[in-house]
RNA sequence: UGGGGCGUAGCCAAGCGGUAAGGCAGCGGUUUUUGGUACCGCCAUGCGGAGGUUCGAAUCCUCCCGCCCCAG
């Protein structure tokens, strides 16, 4: 007789499932290890040293280095589970920080938590994990794994839809989410922290995360300065016909849909339409020509099966991780990682460089990141 | 140095005798595991300067200063 699965799924008793937990030091995942801890698991608690923890060690609400590292040993230690600090410091910074660099220098905005969760948790920790002889991965993200109609597992939003991070996390191939256990998924946060509490953690009141983690302060600009010196040059500021209406310290300081900061009176207020780097030009203009209703995307990750049809697939999209998903119709782009999204109405500040990721209703069907206008009437072919 | 017009916060601008609208910019905050957006709040004891009239002036009068336009 085959034993009934045990909570994470598999048929055999919680102490024979080896269960390696990414612990970030912050309440979230601390509350997953003791969870998996209380039922009986086989709990190896992993922390990653990502970047310098000097430089941030006296930040608070960032994760993966310096005191982070502390809480998260302590909480293992409370918790009576071993517990690893992996340096991944250098690949860290080749699969996120330099990318990140690049990215705004080429005029885009991007999401270095995705590139995070790609390619360094999901990817880098998570072979780790299968070295260690585990049977799962499990993290502290608000996100549902929900077992199909065909028995595999589908991404769904987190049950409480203001801490949902499905949003950052839509590269997660099916090979992945096989792997992958979200056990605070269908949780709240006031829910996790009463939990924290319970166990005993100190972390129970720990501030949640916020910023880019490795920003000191949520100075991106100084950060990507540091790493490309060149990249920071000043340049004019436009309007949509190419008049110089002032200038402008570093196009990587502007993002499309940007209103603040630009320091041009007027009329009305002005918004970044596009940033031309190679001309190291940031393109303004009244909001009305910010609308837009077709949005590409490229590295497309698609989850459902038989891939987007060619007729069109009706579906939600969100363009940015904290407003909420939009009607669109999604086709197939020129290439086999490409998408085309018609959206049923027009989005203000649509920004190459982040993510369009893609829902059916909760459930996750996939996503890209938004290519820069390959035609934008006057802007710069550069690649 | 003849005629006309105008000078209100960083920018634009309302007000035309009753005790300084509004927009933009800026600053602060809320929201937020990215950047932005959005929302909320703040922002001229002062109306080119000096006098005068009046209970009361940015608003009326005088002179001065500075711009602009048309003539020369």
């Amino acid at each position: 007789m085959i034993p009934a699965p045990n909570s994470l799924g598999f048929a055999k008793p919680p102490s024979e499932t080896r269960v390696v937990v990414a612990m970030s030091g912050g309440v979230d995942s601390s509350v997953v290890a003791g969870l998996l801890a209380r039922e009986g698991y086989d709990v190896v608690g992993i922390t990653l040293q990502l970047y310098d923890h000097g430089a941030a060690i006296a930040r608070k609400g960032a994760c993966c280095a310096g005191q982070d590292i502390h809480d998260a040993r302590n909480v293992a230690a409370r918790l009576s589970i071993p517990h690893y600090v992996l340096d991944y410091e250098s690949r860290f910074r080749q699969s996120v920080i330099d990318e990140f660099a690049d990215s705004y220098m080429q005029g885009e905005t991007p999401i270095p938590c995705i590139r995070c969760n790609q390619r360094v948790k999901f990817r880098d920790l998570l072979q780790t994990a299968r070295d260690l002889g585990a049977d799962c991965l499990a993290t502290g993200h608000y996100v549902q794994r929900i077992l199909g109609a065909g028995g595999h597992p589908e991404l769904h939003r987190g049950a409480d839809p203001r801490r949902d991070q499905s949003y950052f996390l839509y590269t997660t191939t099916q090979a992945q989410l096989d792997y992958l256990r979200f056990p605070l998924g269908g949780m709240d946060k006031s829910e996790v922290r009463r939990l924290a509490e319970g166990f005993g953690l100190a972390v129970a009141d720990k501030p949640d995360s916020q910023d880019i983690c490795f920003v000191p302060d949520g100075d991106y600009a100084s950060v990507v300065a540091k790493l490309r010196p060149e990249a920071v040059e000043a340049g004019e500021i436009v309007d949509a016909q190419g008049h110089v209406l002032g200038r402008h310290d570093g196009v990587i300081r502007f993002t499309v849909g940007q209103r603040k900061g630009i320091g041009i009176a007027g009329p009305e207020p002005l918004y970044v339409l596009r940033l031309d780097a190679a001309k190291r030009q940031v393109v303004v203009g009244p909001k009305a020509a910010l609308a837009r209703t077709e949005v590409s995307l490229r590295e497309l990750n698609w989850l459902e099966a038989g891939g987007i049809p060619a007729a069109g697939r009706a579906v939600t999209v969100k363009l940015r991780s904290a407003q909420p998903a939009v009607a669109a119709t999604i086709y197939p782009g020129p290439s086999p990682d490409t998408a085309r999204l018609d959206l049923a109405v027009a989005e203000f500040g649509v920004a190459p460089g982040q993510a369009g990721v893609v829902y059916d209703g909760d459930r996750l069907l996939g996503g890209g990141w938004i290519a820069r206008p390959a035609a934008a009437a006057g802007s710069s072919a550069a690649a």
